[in-house]
DNA sequence: CCTCTTTATAGTCGTAGCGACTATTAATTC
DNA sequence: GAATTAATAGTCGCTACGACTATAAAGAGG
C-alpha cells in the first residue's frame, strides 16, 4: 500500500497531523586498508547536481525493504562481490537536515561497511563507475558526503578500542603485523609492536592461533604465525588508542 | 530494476515512479533518574492499533524539520519544559522494518534524551497522557518500542564509561555521591564510593568544584562538597563498568 | 656461503591505575 | 551526648601498560 498522506488523506491515527512523506535512501561508506593507507568506495555522479563529483554509492529504500536490507543490496551491486553476507555493516546515523537534497526532500540512513580485501568495483547495473579512493583525498564529495564520511570514519577508530572490528578489515587467517596495521592506518600513528601483540593476546577472545602452528611465508623476515578472529564481540581490557598530544595539560 | 537516483542513466532529477515515499517519524527515549531508580517518559495510546498500551513519545518530522529539530520540539510538548535547549538530546538509530507499524511504511529516527530533574510531564497539546514509569516494567510497548528503549539503555550504559554524559542526569551543581548514584543507577550495581571519588577526580574535564567550597547541607552525613560539570566531553581514561560475572574464563 | 637486512617474537623495568580495604571527619537523629 | 550516616583521606598489592632491549628466522645480495 502506498502512503498518500499529505492533506486528509493519512490513516486512522495520524490524521491530526498534516506530514509530508519523505523520499528515504541509504547511504554507504565502505572502506578497506589497501597498501597501507585508508581506502573509501565512491561513486562519479553524472549529473545535476554536484555533476562530476563524487559521491558515497546509495540508493532508495524499496516498499518491501528495511534499512539495512537496501544497504546490503546496494552493497553486493556496488563491489560487485557475489557474497556479502559476512560482511561487516552497520547503521551509522541518518541524516535528515532539509536542504541536504536541492531537488527534494531525503532522509538519508548511512551506513558504514568494512572490506577486508579490495577487488575493483564493477559498476552494478545502471550505476555510474565506481571506484576506490584514498580516504585524505576524498573530497569535497556531493551533498553532505563529506560529513558522512567524516563521521563514518571517527565511528570506525572509536570502535576500534572496544571492539573486535578491526578483525572485519582483514581476511579470514591474518597475521598480528597486518592486524597492527589496521590499527594504525585507521588511526594514523605507528604502535609499538611488543606492546600491541601484547595487549591482543591477553584480550581473551580476539584473536585465536590457526591450528598447525601455520605461518605466513614469503615476506622478507621471520615468517609470522597466522591468527583467526576470536569468538569476543567486546576488548576487555580496551586497546586505548594513544592520547593526542595536548591531551594532559 | 529501480531506477536510481544517483546513477549515471537517470533522466534529470528524480523518477517520481522509483521509489515509494514514506512517513518520518522521530521516537524518543527519554530517561531520568528518580529516587535512585531508572524512569522513562511513556505516553498512553488511546487507538488502535496498541490501544491501552504505553508507547515512547514521538510524532512526525514536519517538512521543514530536521530529525533532531522535530526531536526536541516533540521533547518540549512531551515534558512541558519551558526551556529544553541545554537538555541532552543524542540520536539512537533509525528503525526501518517494513511491518514495525501495521497501517504504514513509517521510518523512525529514535532519540535519547537525558533529564536531572523530574518534573511530572504534562499531557503536550493533544498528546495521550505522558508519565514516568520506571524502566524496569515498562514494558510490554507498543509497536517495537521494547527494542528502541532496550538500545537507549545499553548505549547510555555505554556512554557512561568513556563519556561526561553522567552530568546530564544531574541538575547544574551535583554532590560526587549524586553522580555515583547515576552510575549505578544505569548499571545495575554498586560502586565502591572512595574509589569513585578517585577516578573522577583524577579525570581532567570530567567535574570542577564549585568556588567558594560550597556544600550541600540538609543530608543526614556529612555535608558533600558540590560540582559542576566540566569542559570535558570524553573521559581519559575511561571509567569502565565492573565485568559481569562469568566473563573471565 | 656468509653477512646484512627485515620482521616476528620474547622478555625486562618502572610507573600509573585500580580494586579492596581501613580510618577519619562532620553532619543529623534519637 | 551517643549512635548513625555519609563524605573524605589514605594504604596496599596487583595488573596493565609504555618504553625499551634482546633473540630468532626468514630473504637479499655480495
Amino acid at each position: 500500500m502506498t502512503a498518500r498522506a499529505t492533506g486528509g488523506s493519512a490513516p486512522e491515527g495520524y490524521d491530526k497531523h498534516a506530514f509530508e512523506p519523505f523520499a528515504v535512501t541509504v547511504d554507504l561508506a565502505v572502506l578497506t586498508i589497501r597498501a597501507g593507507a585508508l581506502d573509501v568506495l565512491l561513486v562519479e555522479r553524472g549529473q545535476e547536481p554536484y555533476a562530476g563529483r563524487w559521491a558515497l554509492p546509495g540508493g532508495f529504500v524499496l516498499p518491501d525493504e528495511s534499512a539495512e536490507t537496501a544497504a546490503r543490496r546496494e552493497l553486493a551491486e556496488e563491489t560487485g562481490l557475489a557474497d556479502v553476507s559476512g560482511l561487516h555493516l552497520e547503521q551509522l546515523r541518518t541524516y535528515s537536515e532539509p536542504g541536504r537534497d536541492p531537488r527534494m526532500r531525503v532522509v538519508s540512513v548511512a551506513f558504514t561497511a568494512l572490506l577486508p580485501d579490495a577487488p575493483e568495483p564493477r559498476g552494478g547495473g545502471d550505476a555510474a563507475e565506481a571506484r576506490w579512493r584514498p580516504y585524505d583525498t576524498a573530497g569535497p564529495l556531493a551533498f553532505d558526503h563529506d560529513r558522512i564520511l567524516a563521521d563514518a570514519h571517527e565511528r570506525v577508530g572509536a570502535q576500534l578500542e572496544y571492539s573486535c572490528l578491526a578483525t572485519a578489515f582483514c581476511p579470514p587467517e591474518f597475521t598480528l603485523g597486518e592486524l597492527q596495521q589496521v590499527y594504525e592506518t585507521v588511526w594514523g600513528g605507528t604502535l609499538d609492536r611488543p606492546n600491541f601483540r601484547r595487549k591482543v593476546l591477553a584480550t581473551p577472545g580476539f584473536v585465536e592461533p590457526v591450528p598447525g602452528a601455520a605461518r605466513l611465508t614469503g615476506g622478507r623476515g621471520k615468517p609470522a604465525a597466522l591468527y583467526r578472529a576470536g569468538t569476543a564481540a567486546a576488548l576487555h581490557p580496551p586497546l586505548l588508542r594513544p592520547p593526542r598530544e595536548g591531551s594532559p595539560a
